[in-house]
RNA sequence: CGCGGGGUAGAGCAGUCUGGUAGCUCGUCGGGCUCAUAACCCGGAGGUCGUGUGGUUCAAAUCCCACCCCCGCAA
């Protein structure tokens, strides 16, 4: 089938590469224009781009693809199937309009729950012991179509959004394969209004610990954060971002530091109990081991 | 030329402003004490101070120059 492929961060690279490699024809790359971005403010190219240029494949960038360029290339372009992987812009009709087949979104997380921009991070936020990915028909509303396919799996204990993200990215990849293989035996299945649940684009200020919830918020705030946008908590003036968490002992005002000694380790009282910060990181500094990071400084 | 912090022993840091024998905590090795210990005491090993066949100096971790690498903010 000829496919047009959108996408722009990591979580696109493993479903292009995959389509590629089962020899489908991708007509053409859509992602994000180039921004500044990183130390210096460099341009960047964003991972989708890169993957694209390494298969030699052409890539299109528009500001806004719904736009009249947008259109007019994608119409150009004739394609069968449209595949979507966290594109980052929303379609209008008039887009999914134009593949013969219809427009197929990978998304990552188990249908109708946790449509929108983060579903990984919000699902291990707030405690799921299981998420996936889904298949959809792409309807106008955000991640609202039709299912088409999906698959499960259990979230680890200690999985952080980052190495569940490379998880799902390389389910989502099998599975839009696999869809593309099946599509004329799949009965698309509307979803199920009642249960959706939406999640907001992550933002810095969801990082930021509140100690007065309890042990285990608090621990799948910290792994859902990581690697960004990092939970943190502030202590005279500096941003300690946590990257590691383990159950500790010990009770006190919610938020006041239990102990800090390289001996005992970075130590917080929650609302019913207390949480051992163990992997830290200090402006400036890199990740390292509260206790390593103990021995040079004081809290 | 977006703003900023940093590179000193296996780990984390101080020392740099004000140039003058390389320090601290931890780990490690050996010894001691203890019913015992991640406790305590004594002793030892371990460093081209990011790189430079760079500059200044009687003397450079320290001042000057160039380069490499790591990281925070902002996007």
């Amino acid at each position: 089938m000829r496919i047009l492929f959108l996408g722009t961060p990591d979580f696109g690279v493993p479903s292009l590469r995959a389509l590629h490699a089962a020899g489908h024809e991708i007509g053409g790359v859509f992602c994000q224009p180039d921004r500044p971005s990183g130390r210096g403010n460099k341009l960047t190219l964003c991972p989708v781009k890169t993957a694209a240029l390494e298969l030699s494949l052409p890539v299109y960038q528009f500001e806004r693809i719904r736009g009249k360029e947008g259109l007019a290339c994608m119409r150009a372009l004739a394609p069968d199937v449209v595949v979507t992987a966290a594109f980052g812009q929303i379609l209008s009709q008039k887009n999914l309009d134009i593949p013969k087949r219809g427009t197929i979104n990978v998304h990552g997380s188990l249908l109708p729950k946790y449509r929108g921009a983060a579903p990984i991070q919000w699902a291990i936020i707030h405690g799921e012991t299981e998420t996936g990915v889904t298949t959809m028909l792409t309807a106008a509303g955000i991640d609202t179509g039709d299912i088409l396919l999906c698959e499960k799996t259990a979230i680890g204990d200690n999985e952080t959004a980052g190495e569940l993200f490379t998880r799902l990215a390389d389910m989502g990849a099998r599975l839009i394969v696999q869809t593309l293989d099946e599509l004329d035996d799949i009965t698309p299945v509307p979803q199920s209004e009642a249960e959706a649940t939406h999640c907001p684009m992550l933002t810095k200020e969801h990082g930021r610990i509140d100690f007065a919830r309890t042990v285990q918020e608090v621990r799948n705030l910290v792994r859902g954060c990581d690697p960004w946008p990092a939970a943190h908590f502030e202590v005279n003036g500096k941003t300690i971002k946590v990257y590691g968490t383990q159950n500790a002992s010990g009770e006190g005002v919610c938020g006041s530091v239990l102990c800090a000694d390289e001996r005992r380790g970075l130590v917080v009282a929650c609302a019913d109990g207390a949480v051992e910060l163990t992997e830290i990181q200090v402006p400036g500094g890199k990740r390292m081991s509260a206790r390593d990071w103990l021995r040079g400084h004081q809290l």
